[in-house]
DNA sequence: TAAGTTCTACTATTTTTTTAATAGAAATAC
DNA sequence: GTATTTCTATTAAAAAAATAGTAGAACTTA
């Protein structure tokens, strides 16, 4: 799998939330900035080619959906952040939040009681 | 603060594992394929310019220090990523690794010893 | 059906990132 | 003490990423 880069990542991202789309679509869901049709539509032929979406015809406009899940990739970003800072384990990476971030007792206790479930099966 | 390049962040890893080093070292550092000498000196100049690193001379050569710790990058890289794809949610993150990866009991156990000990306190 | 709109395909430009050559200063090696 | 090496500073070129203009096809509408 390939790295996103930033204009497609966030492409992608309003990608998943929709589904699908055409370019026009995308690019009016930019809350701010949205760059111009043309771009968006650039952006989105480099994701095709790299095989992140497809495409139907719809009368002589593009429909885009995702080939790529937003899990699948959410996997291996997060793997990939979890590799190079926490030697690829979650528990150090947990543990790292734990300590650094104030958590609230019930956050605490979400995780927990979500881990105890997942041993339960 | 800004965000790592590709380059720049492996020559920053390799920076936080010497904790101090000169542009020679770091070079001697690249497991295969080292960039030239220049490279690396060039890169570190824009870290220095970023505001990730700082030198002292000896002799006429520098020693590079990083100014940003590992772990301020790591949480700054981490919570990018989980806020992307998790909402900023740890406990969504910890169920989506809970459900996608077989992960053993031992390390079930480990994380939920970690965040019991961190209500203790 | 003519005028305007919307879309794609192609091309181009700008910016950022990555890479490194070159020149000259300083250190080192004989 | 001269030759070689090693380093920095400056410059630049190549590659990747981000942005968008233009032309022409197709659709819309009045």
């Amino acid at each position: 799998m390939k790295e996103l880069t930033k204009a497609e990542e966030k492409i992608m991202q309003l990608l998943w939330k929709l589904e699908k789309a055409f370019t026009r679509e995308i690019v009016d869901q930019f809350e701010s900035d949205p760059p111009s049709y043309t771009t968006v539509a650039t952006v989105l032929t480099v994701l095709e080619q790299k095989g992140f979406v497809a495409h139907e015809m719809l009368g002589n406009s593009k429909r885009f959906y995702p080939l790529v899940t937003k899990d699948k990739y959410s996997d291996f970003a997060m793997s990939s952040v979890m590799g190079k800072y926490f030697e690829g384990s979650l528990s150090r990476m947990v543990s790292f939040f734990a300590d650094r971030k104030k958590m609230d007792l019930n956050e605490l206790d979400q995780i927990i009681k979500i881990l105890e479930d997942k041993k339960d099966k």
